[in-house]
DNA sequence: TAGCCAAACTAGACATCGTCAAGATAGAGT
DNA sequence: ACTCTATCTTGACGATGTCTAGTTTGGCTA
């Protein structure tokens, strides 16, 4: 009884340790000296790989167990639960990702736009060349939220916003205003990236060519180029909604949701 | 032998006679008379209560078929698979949706840009309404695709065409940029509303406040006006990309997805 | 009308999965 | 040198998808 329970609370207990240092007991060896050296570390690149040849259906806990050389028990000591190793992978995939759109950034020509540009091309590009770990990012469905992860999150877009800064010529100051126009090229790459990933239809089959997918979201983006570009015109519209303009077809049908 | 051959063979054939007629025996009646009755039907039913109240995750033959009162091979006779069953509860999901849309649409204003705010705005509550339904249809995991999907799936996005045809005022008759107007409204929507959805951060909590979630995508839409009423533009572009303004920092790394 | 046949459904088995509980092992601190 | 505790193993449980073989039943045909 008291063993059972007592091994029952301390099972979380190394949760809690590890997240303040990583292991602490092999912190400077590195070497295999304990029955597995670096399980945690091994299990995460296991489920990395994993995840890259199954996809996200075929990310198994007893999977990257077996990879690992462990037995299918070993992993909850590390991550507890599955929602834990994959909140864990995905905060690597975060990581990968905000890294990749930084670098795209660093080498994109100095022109403002342009850089908005490369940055959409860029999270395009990541979402069709890891398509897997782009939909275990954005599909939170099995994981357990972490402070660290909003981190890593928010992180990767942030160079956006900055790029919105860069980009927003005659916005001034006008933080709101700002802020929405980083909202809305958040909202078209990744709109765009998961349309053409989760669609076969998409853009008359964007999804198998990567190069013409490219190619439509820089057009679309400088479609929408002037949003971007031009001042407020917001607080300044429901004008027009009351005004003549009647098209036809008022019918309206009416018909429900369904 | 020969009998579990030809059981195997047999099992696939009632798929291909459904997809003519649906079930030809009990056409009219309607009534429960045979074993179950309209089994596939029932199935359905249960699938989208279940899909509504556990999730994309929770959706389970097994539960399906004890929530039918039937055993859980029973569904394989009608689905064959997991993934049949999933394909024909997202062609309905699509086709609610679609049917959605064009409701959202006929009742909306007569000044075209409002209607495809007002369209906006019910693509956004469709998923906060129906979150599991619209993950569901954005998550092509675990179906098998059809034509059929692809043309409701392809139905329910044309009326987002014609509403920018609507709002092109000067775009004139090119069909290029019109559809990729088209497009980027799509995108622009459907993003927003993944977003919405899946990420706890984004816009600083619009996840749990849809009141709020409608107003920035409408204003959102109202920054992007200028692009989807402005003319050409696109064509006129590839100059400054390739002009002076070298590059630089071409080294690129050429590091791949890692 | 009688009988048969194929579709619809049942029942059981199998492999796999996540989780839990209990025991074995071994590194590290006292 | 000894204990202690994190690490790992082993076995079990319930649940799921799929396969196979057997059973029911309604309609078609002779």
């Amino acid at each position: 009884m008291t063993t059972a329970t007592r091994t029952t609370t301390g099972k979380q207990s190394p949760m809690a340790k590890r997240a303040a240092g990583t292991t602490r007991r092999r912190a400077g060896t590195s070497k295999a000296g304990y029955h597995h050296g670096d399980l945690r570390i091994a299990l995460l690149d296991a489920a990395e790989a994993l995840l890259e040849e199954r996809g996200v259906e075929g990310l198994t806990l007893r999977e990257c167990a077996r990879r690992a050389g462990v037995s299918h028990g070993a992993p909850a000591h590390h991550f507890g639960d599955v929602g834990g190793l994959i909140a864990e992978l995905t905060l690597r995939c975060f990581e990968s990702f905000g890294a990749r759109l930084a670098g795209a950034r660093a080498a994109a020509p100095e022109v403002p736009f342009e850089r908005l540009l490369a940055l959409g091309v860029a999270y395009v590009d990541f979402a069709l060349a890891q398509p897997a770990h782009f939909r275990l990012m954005f599909r939170m469905g099995r994981l357990h939220p972490s402070t660290r992860l909003q981190q890593s999150d928010q992180a990767s877009f942030h160079v956006l916003l900055e790029c919105i800064k860069e980009t927003d010529l005659a916005g001034g100051g006008n933080g709101s205003l700002l802020e929405e126009k980083a909202l809305l090229a958040q909202t078209m790459v990744h709109g765009f990236a998961t349309l053409v990933l989760e669609n076969p239809w998409f853009g008359a089959g964007l999804h198998a060519d990567p190069t013409r997918a490219r190619d439509v979201l820089r057009r679309m983006l400088r479609i929408a180029q002037p949003a971007f570009e031009s001042a407020a015109r917001v607080n300044a519209e429901p004008v027009a909604a009351k005004s003549a303009r009647n098209i036809r077809t008022q019918n309206a049908r009416r018909r429900g949701p369904r």
